[in-house]
RNA sequence: CGCGGGAUGGAGCAGCUCGGUAGCUCGUCGGGCUCAUAACCCGAAGGCCGUAGGUUCAAAUCCUGCUCCCGCAA
């Protein structure tokens, strides 16, 4: 029997474990990777590769970076000359026209970081958990046109907890996410799956992550800037300022208890050896790790004891220079 | 050459503008107080001030090269 041919599309880390996974599975035949261009990363802006391209040059499977998939004739050539069965589509960061998703003969399947139709979009994970949801997951569904809109395959269901950050839900999620793929694949060649149409007033969506979502205000309950923490680390993190610069509060948690009346929002009620307390809304909240602009990460209470921070220190609710 | 901040005892910072005995808040160690303590008091150890060179009677401080770290931007 002739193996299942597989064209693969996906860019970041979430999407290296699924096409490890095709790899390894000696049924599938992934004849070609498609993802972003390299661009340029870091500081000194050095032409970074995918973490896709990365592992499909491993397996010498042949890469393709387009800058433009939907008016692009040799992609589209390309991919007819391959004939896939299935194309697999995996946080690719393009959008298929219609007549790429009409080439696979079983169609293009996409592993998305949700349970649809909850979180469609770009950033799933993270609002998943900046929203304080106790449950995620993830979906795979024949791609249509829209964004995310097409008819369900298969789910599984994953819990998140407390200690669960953007990045550690990533990793699990990718994990799941691959074993969920192949299951589906299997599932769709042995027609034991039924695809379920989604039931678009429940949709809600998870739009791509600004720099701007990560600015605190100190109006915020707790509980709120506790899950936003946890959402947007490492990026785009979650940042107040402080002495015109900007600090990054990269670890913390609620204390639950009700505010005293003489407390203010965003001031500090007390300087601990873990860190410092400060008052939000409704709660107060222990900051415990930060990192202001210019230096390293630190402890709050490393970051008090040298910049002074002394007990009754109010932060500003808006951006001083 | 994208913009900017930084490198000072174990930690985090000040000192640099206006060169001339190394400072602060902690930590560590010893002692004291206390029923007791992560609290308080007293004392001590620990730094060739990132690296190489230059200017100077004298450099953490001024000048130049280098290495490393970080924020923004992407």
């Amino acid at each position: 029997m002739d193996k299942i041919k597989i064209v693969f599309m996906g860019t970041p880390e979430f999407a290296v474990s699924s096409l490890k996974k095709l790899v390894e599975d000696k049924r599938y035949d992934v004849k070609a990777v498609f993802t972003q261009p390299d661009k340029p990363i870091g500081r000194k802006m050095i032409l970074t590769a995918p973490p896709v391209k990365i592992d499909a040059e491993l397996h010498n499977i042949p890469v393709f970076q387009p800058d433009k998939i939907r008016k692009n004739q040799e992609v589209y050539d390309k991919l007819v000359e391959i004939a896939p069965d299935f194309i697999v589509v995996v946080a690719y960061g393009k959008i298929l026209p219609k007549r790429i998703l009409d080439i696979p003969k079983n169609g293009c399947i996409n592993v998305h970081g949700s349970l649809l139709e909850k979180y469609r979009g770009a950033a799933p994970i993270q609002w998943a958990i900046a929203n304080g949801d106790k449950i995620t997951g993830v979906t795979t569904m024949i791609m249509d046109v829209g964004m995310d809109t097409g008819d369900m395959l298969l789910k599984a269901e994953l819990e998140i907890s407390n200690t669960d950050t953007s990045e550690s839900l990533f990793h699990k999620l990718s994990e799941l996410g691959s074993n969920l793929l192949l299951e589906t694949l299997e599932g769709l060649l042995n027609k034991k799956i039924e695809p379920i149409k989604q039931n678009h007033d429940l949709a809600t969506n998870a739009p791509i992550i600004n720099k701007n979502d990560g600015f605190i205000n100190w109006s915020y309950p707790a509980e709120k800037i506790f899950n936003y923490v946890r959402a947007f680390t490492p990026w785009p993190s979650v940042y107040t300022f402080f002495d015109g610069k900007s600090l990054k509060i990269t670890s913390c948690e609620v204390i639950d208890e009700n505010l005293k009346e003489n407390h203010k929002q965003g001031q500090i009620t007390e300087i601990r050896k873990d860190g410092f307390i400060i008052c939000t809304s409704d709660k107060y909240l222990l900051v415990k790790r930060v990192q202001l602009s210019g230096s390293k990460e630190m402890s709050a209470g490393d970051f008090c004891r040298g910049h002074r921070v002394q007990e009754g220190f109010v932060f500003s609710d808006t951006v001083s220079c």
